[in-house]
DNA sequence: AGCCAGGACAAGT
DNA sequence: ACTTGTCATGGC
């Protein structure tokens, strides 16, 4: 007999579109519509269906892995409702509601926004696809854990043409050898101030603002962390001249996932 | 076929 | 301190 959990799901959730706006690029959606993914060395199966949640593991494990991944316990409502003080973050997260901040683990967050780097969503998860399943543990029938960087730190370029990253695979290496070596300290950025993380990154190679800052919001949970890529950009050119409005204030991180998703996605833009 | 992509860096003003 | 060309690769 396989292990379930069923929980309540939260009142404003969205497994599937928090799981495929832009911030994670490994879950994927099998034939019984589960998201699948893996975290650390476990491959997690989660089902939203009639306001339910299921995991296919037990609620020690829900708790202790998934529960802060998902980013459950936040008040969701109250926050986005919060938000609704501005009318264009209003339309965006009516048009997009249920979208959560996952709480990803830092190193497979920075190794997967260094690839992202003036790269597309789609290649980007074949990048990441490539360098788990050439460098990561089969810890199940096709699912590979992500590699570490104390796996990665001795490779060299050529080692990682497989994945095809281009000019991005110098920058792995670095990240890697700066991680491993403790140069950029992890837990130190954790318990610290944002600003702390936003110098430390940046000492990586390929590391600039845009990366550092997604890798603040997903993988260190720094809520006011605010990536602005060519789509935030334009959404701040045309809309937010005298930058983001105050309601966002403490959680732009937040805001900044809504605009993203609506400026790529929404018919309201085409 | 050509433009663009969840940018960063180095060289040039 | 700001602007521009360049970097690999391939999705659309």
């Amino acid at each position: 007999m396989k292990k379930e959990f069923k929980i309540k799901a939260p009142e404003v959730f969205n497994l599937e579109l928090t799981l495929d706006c832009g911030q994670a690029f490994r879950w994927e959606k099998d034939e019984n519509g589960a998201m699948c993914g893996v975290i650390g060395n476990t491959l997690y199966k989660i089902k939203q269906e009639n306001g339910e949640l299921s995991f296919n593991c037990g609620k020690e494990e829900f708790d202790s892995v998934l529960r802060d991944y998902l980013d459950f316990d936040r008040d969701y409502k109250t926050l986005t409702e919060s938000f609704f003080a501005d009318e264009h973050l209003k339309a965006a997260v009516s048009e997009f509601n249920g979208i959560r901040i996952l709480h990803q683990q830092p190193w497979e967050t920075l190794c997967s926004f260094i690839i992202s780097q003036n790269n597309n969503i789609p290649r980007i998860k074949g990048i990441i696809k490539r360098l788990c399943e050439s460098f990561g543990d089969e810890i199940e029938e096709g699912w590979y854990s992500f590699p570490d960087a104390e796996r990665l730190c001795g490779c060299t370029v050529e080692d990682l043409a497989p994945l095809r990253s281009g000019f991005r695979a110098k920058y792995i290496i670095d990240a890697a050898e700066k991680v491993a070596s403790g140069e950029v300290n992890f837990e130190k950025i954790k318990s610290s101030d944002i600003s702390f993380g936003r110098e430390e990154l940046i000492k990586i190679k390929g590391v600039g603002k845009k990366v550092a800052e997604c890798t603040l919001l997903y993988g260190f949970g720094k809520d006011e962390a605010f990536p602005e890529d060519v789509w935030v950009k334009r959404i701040m050119a045309e809309l937010y001249p005298d930058g983001m409005p105050e309601c966002t204030k403490g959680y732009e991180g937040i805001a900044q996932q809504y605009l993203f998703h609506w400026r790529r996605n929404s018919e309201s833009f085409k």
